[in-house]
DNA sequence: CTGAAAGCGCTTACAG
DNA sequence: CTGAAAGCGCTTACAG
């Protein structure tokens, strides 16, 4: 993590840091043998190598990294949830992994309530690439990461348009499968509590939604729509909400699981049941749906296979390439479990 | 992220990094000075130091870091928990950023099981620490990070001996705690549901449970004892165990939250209500817990605490310093919600 | 295959 | 306050 010391022409040794002219009189040999045994060049005898790798292990003695590679890939959040988070660190680990590249976590919300800066700091430390799955990849942002040579690549980037390079999933197609879900149950009066305005994702999802029904010939009841923050307590009032109508909606897609849970605890407060009296799907796929009571059908997106692939393009830009795709969405498909049902009517 | 480079007479100039000869030429002024500047040194006119200032930041010039400190905090996981390894993990940065330095992740499992190495290329990068969160951290490892120099804490270790520096939870205090909450309510037939028999914090757990019985005069059928693997499925399975006999407990204490949630499955296909028919305390407070159905009551370990205090033993013990206490716990606290109640019979 | 020589980028110690 | 000179650690180009 962080980056590393610079060029400086000399450093007082550190415990297990022997410099190169100090293994080679070890070895007896000369500096420039040594030089060529660590940047494995030709020129060097099998026994002198040997015994020079040999020294070099038994010291500790670090291999400069290859140029331009100074750092690691940094992953950015902001207050994401854990399992989230998690997936998306585990798949750029991966591709970082295959370059013997660190992987960085940066969470700005805590970093912020705590009073300390991020951007510099992180620019110090001479980050490879930096992927951010931040809700709030501003221009400005953008601009100081490129005046520092550092590429910058957004996860589901929410902002008017998709900036360039970006990793999403497909929010439009996700919605308009898990729509499709409950009508082919036979749902007809169908609730949707959205996310942020602001967020493009959501807006996507939202389309989805509203094509499925327009495609399927079923019209939309303007009054079942709510939409709030991606949070439980929010999907818990706007689920209320929708329950409570005169004629309260079969079944409720929601923005997110967490959304989700909260149309849960409404629909429990209210002594509805679910899938038997309400049919809920989510979307996401975080780590609890599956052991929630019910499980949570929902609209899994594959976090892991985002995280990889955003990685996998910071690495091709750090390397002056130009990826052939900079705006790429991953396939987000429905994972059936037990909160969807057939509605009682039916 | 990954350590930087080591001291290199040369390196090719890369976008945004210029070589101090040349920000003393931009500046008009000669490489000492610019050197000077670099390192906070006296000697230098303070518009000089201005203007030079100016072009290092203009031209993204990175600051060797301070000797020693070559990389950052490597923290490195086993298949954890999303929600507990991102609590770690916040902790850790909120030490790491007061001395500027990144936080690195490692998830030895989804490393393995892509047949990628991971201690040598952690290693490589030269971290200042290295923060365990591993059930598995072998003397093996203990030898190879001292070999490099590089000070390893352990997180809630579970080895034979508690082996130093480590940093885990009161876990007995919390057990005992849980226990007698369920003794408070009333019940007397309380079943538990412990994790591997390997897993020293597990068998903390027991000890405080038992305990907690014990002093409240209460005797413990140890038919109502079951152990196995931290997984909800687990959970699920055993608790059927206890729920199916003659005699079933009316409340469980679970060894973490999954196999809490797990318990709510079990209590779910057998028709029982939580907690009108069973009360269920769990283990953890992983980020679900609240929103769950019904919300668990819980023992909250204090998982970015434990990170922090991980993190402040490390950069301790990298200055050279002996930390006063090596092995710490912190309070672990129960969590009451809505999973517990008195016992039908009370 | 090997190393003496030259050179590079940086820092230190010191002269002005 | 400033920089010429010396020195350090490393690498490169080349002679043997």
């Amino acid at each position: 993590m962080i980056g590393g010391g610079r060029s400086q022409g000399r450093r007082t040794p550190r415990r297990g840091d022997l410099s190169v002219g100090a293994i080679a009189r070890l070895a007896g040999v000369s500096p420039p043998t040594v030089s060529k045994v660590l940047h494995g060049r030709a020129g060097v005898g099998e026994s002198t190598r040997e015994r020079v790798e040999e020294l070099l292990r038994e010291h500790g003695y670090r291999r400069p990294v290859p140029e331009g590679s100074a750092s690691g890939l940094e992953v950015v959040f902001r207050d994401m949830v854990g399992s989230i988070a998690i997936e998306i660190m585990r798949g750029v680990e991966q591709v970082a992994a295959t370059r013997r590249l660190g992987v960085g976590f940066t969470d700005v919300g805590s970093l912020e309530s705590a009073g300390l800066p991020w951007v510099e700091p992180l620019l110090l430390r001479r980050p490879v690439g930096v992927i951010a799955a931040v809700p709030d990849v501003t221009a400005e942002h953008r601009g100081v990461f490129e005046a520092h040579g550092v590429p910058l690549v957004a996860l589901d980037p929410t902002g008017d348009v998709h900036p360039a390079p970006s990793v999403g999933s497909t929010s439009w197609s996700g919605a308009l499968e898990a729509t499709r879900h409950l009508l082919e149950l036979g749902h007809r009066r169908i609730g949707l509590i959205t996310g942020p305005a602001g967020f493009l994702a959501a807006r996507a999802r939202l389309d989805g939604f509203l094509a499925a029904l327009d495609t399927a010939g079923v019209p939309f009841d303007e009054r079942l729509m709510r939409g709030g923050p991606f949070l439980a307590e929010h999907g818990r009032d706007l689920g209320s909400q929708l329950l409570t109508l005169p004629d309260p909606p079969t079944a409720v897609v929601c923005g997110n699981d967490l959304q989700a849970f909260g149309v849960y605890e409404a629909a429990r407060l209210l002594g509805l049941r679910i899938p038997d009296d309400l049919s809920v799907v989510g979307f996401d796929d975080i780590e609890h749906c599956a052991w929630a009571a019910p499980a949570l059908t929902t609209v899994r997106q594959p976090f892991a296979e985002i995280g990889a692939t955003a990685a996998r393009i910071a690495l091709a830009l750090a390397d002056g390439e130009r990826p052939p795709r900079p705006v790429v969405e991953l396939g987000a498909a429905l994972v059936v479990r037990d909160s969807t049902a057939p509605p009682r009517s039916a």
